[in-house]
DNA sequence: ATGAAAGCGCTAACAT
DNA sequence: ATGTTAGCGCTTTCAT
């Protein structure tokens, strides 16, 4: 099957197959210099004349030529592209962190290359480097998965690599203050007057290593505490709108119900919203519900939520793993966003006993 | 800045630098074959010796050797990616389609590439292929993008290509029957007893090329026609949230307020039920709302939709172009996913006057 | 400031 | 069935 059969000698100019794209060396060739020069000249290189570079630029506009990132790679060892991994997809948190990944990458003029890492064998190929995925890309970023410590210095020396969620000491991440988080839906809760709570929370099946949970919690029962409230019983919500919505439908009509709900997740909550109608509570009436997140859809739902600024957690995200590039070496540190309580209509004083 | 000075002769095996990565040689000399047998046994082409092959995919092993995607790539001409264009990726719809293609993209073997064509003239550049993106990629999807006949006959020449969302003649796309869903919708608040109808679609800034809303319509509207009712107005409501909430807001304030909304996404619906909520209006027994999507949240809201599989297109999406790849000529063929009418709670019949 | 030339690591003829 | 060899189109020394 020829369909491309390359090995032809020469052929100068213009197209003669399929993949009849200009070489640089037509380029040189129309503008009468070297293909060095071209290379220099095209890359913004030091030692060209204006001149000439002008003269190059033109020739190169005028054969539409766009030289070969392959080749370029090759010949370079740098291929622009950051890799993003994740293992899943399709939650609002990974969309609007790819999002702002994007928004960075577009103006670096860098490619992003995404790969779902949804089995453990995926994630074990991942760290033992047999995955095509690590040799395509200049840097790496990382959402969700929660490789921890040894999962970063495994892949770190190849590959800068930044971790977009967890902080991992002596690596680059971004992340939020998770715990202030649950602060913030403990102390709205407790000052509304509520004493019966249930936060739903738990590990989605592909997080489970996730130390996130716990810091919200954290944060939440060091408010309860201050106070002089006893902890609360987390359950599962798998971090999905059904488990939300199980989870309360287990919880309401349990012999203790709450007056209050904490969901780490906006998809959690709104599970939790569609429980508390189906079952006839109001909400914030009968139930308060406090979301994490401040997906696009909690505020059409009037859901009081924390708000966390997940795109912006991309673009760093993305700015770092450039920079770290840039440098040429292995940079640290932490960037902590703020989060930021929403109050609108799922949460109000609890109902009269 | 020499940071990987290449460049270095022999150096036979092992690390001697940041990218000391084996190469084809090291495993043939390793098995004690030609580089050009590792070659042939490792893709699992034809005319290598069982035995042969088992040493050499051991040697590879053991120096833990996966071939350089980029010099493999320059060499043939295939790069085993995907590339996925969209104007935006946060959209529940986007975001769909993207884990459908990477579902298959995974299994094939194949990367998934990304790029955001937010601007026109990312868009126009695209069509001029001065992108590096092109040259990254064996095939491509296309998602929202509304390149039309000319567009996508433009892209074609170079790349398979499947549009996802359009149905373009003479070329590869996947989609669903918007007349008929339009119809569902109509028919389901015709039977219901409606007559004063409003619909919600329009266009955001990004997809303003794309005959779907249009299609949509004129279902609605052939359905009104069977029951002798007059064609209704369309508002824009932008394909989001928040122009779904301002269009219902507006219409629901004006002097002939409909009984039931149509939305052409679940999106929007979302929007209107944040703006009936507001407005005091109660869903159903005031104001029926019918989506389209079937968006994760619909069934969490009670949402009466149109459902549409999304994911599963852009996992036909992916085995087209795939298939298009080995075919290695054009194909043409449009793929016709049916929609089907779920009926919640947000849909009854009209109050009476 | 510019050019010549040696690869980058692989694939695909073409031998054998 | 296996080996030899010529590139793929670029970047980067090294010379000039």
């Amino acid at each position: 099957m020829p369909e491309r059969s390359s090995r032809q000698r020469g052929s100068s100019s213009s197209a003669s197959g399929r993949a009849g794209r200009p070489t640089i060396d037509d380029v040189a060739r129309e503008a009468g210099v070297s293909l060095a020069t071209v290379s220099r000249a095209l890359r913004g290189l030091p030692h060209v004349r204006q001149e000439v570079r002008d003269r190059v630029i033109q020739a190169a506009e005028s054969l539409r030529y766009v030289a070969d990132t392959n080749a370029a790679r090759l010949a370079s060892g740098r291929a622009r592209t950051i890799g993003l991994i994740s293992p899943i997809l399709t939650t609002w948190y990974t969309s609007q962190v790819i999002a702002g990944i994007e928004d960075v990458l577009q103006v670096a003029g860098y490619d992003l290359l995404i790969s779902a890492l949804s089995s453990p064998q995926n994630r074990r190929r991942l760290l033992e480097g047999r995955l095509t995925f690590q040799q395509r890309v200049d840097g790496i970023v990382s959402v969700d998965l929660f490789l921890g410590a040894e999962g970063v210095a495994r892949l770190q020396p190849d590959l800068p690599m930044v971790t977009i969620g967890e902080s991992i000491e002596g690596s680059l991440s971004i992340g939020i203050d998770n715990e202030h988080g649950g602060r913030l839906a403990a102390e709205h809760l407790c000052e509304l007057g509520h004493r019966d709570f249930l936060i739903i929370g738990g590990a989605a099946p592909e997080i489970q290593f996730s130390p996130v949970p716990q810091l919200r919690k954290a944060g939440f029962l060091a408010v309860l505490a201050e106070h002089g409230l006893p902890a609360v019983a987390e359950v599962d919500g798998e971090f999905s709108i059904e488990g939300g919505y199980r989870a309360t439908m287990t919880a309401m009509r349990g012999s203790n119900p709450p007056t209050a709900l904490f969901c780490f997740s906006d998809e959690m909550a709104f599970g939790s919203l569609q429980a508390a109608r189906e079952l006839g509570l109001r909400v914030p009436a009968d139930l308060s519900i406090v979301g994490f997140d401040d997906h696009e859809v909690a505020a059409a739902l009037g859901l009081s939520t924390v708000r966390q600024p997940v795109r912006e957690l991309g673009r760093r995200g993305a700015h770092r793993v450039l920079a770290a590039l840039e440098q040429g070496t292995i940079v640290s540190g932490h960037d902590v966003f703020p989060v930021e309580l929403v109050v609108r209509s799922s949460s109000a004083p609890p109902p009269l006993r």
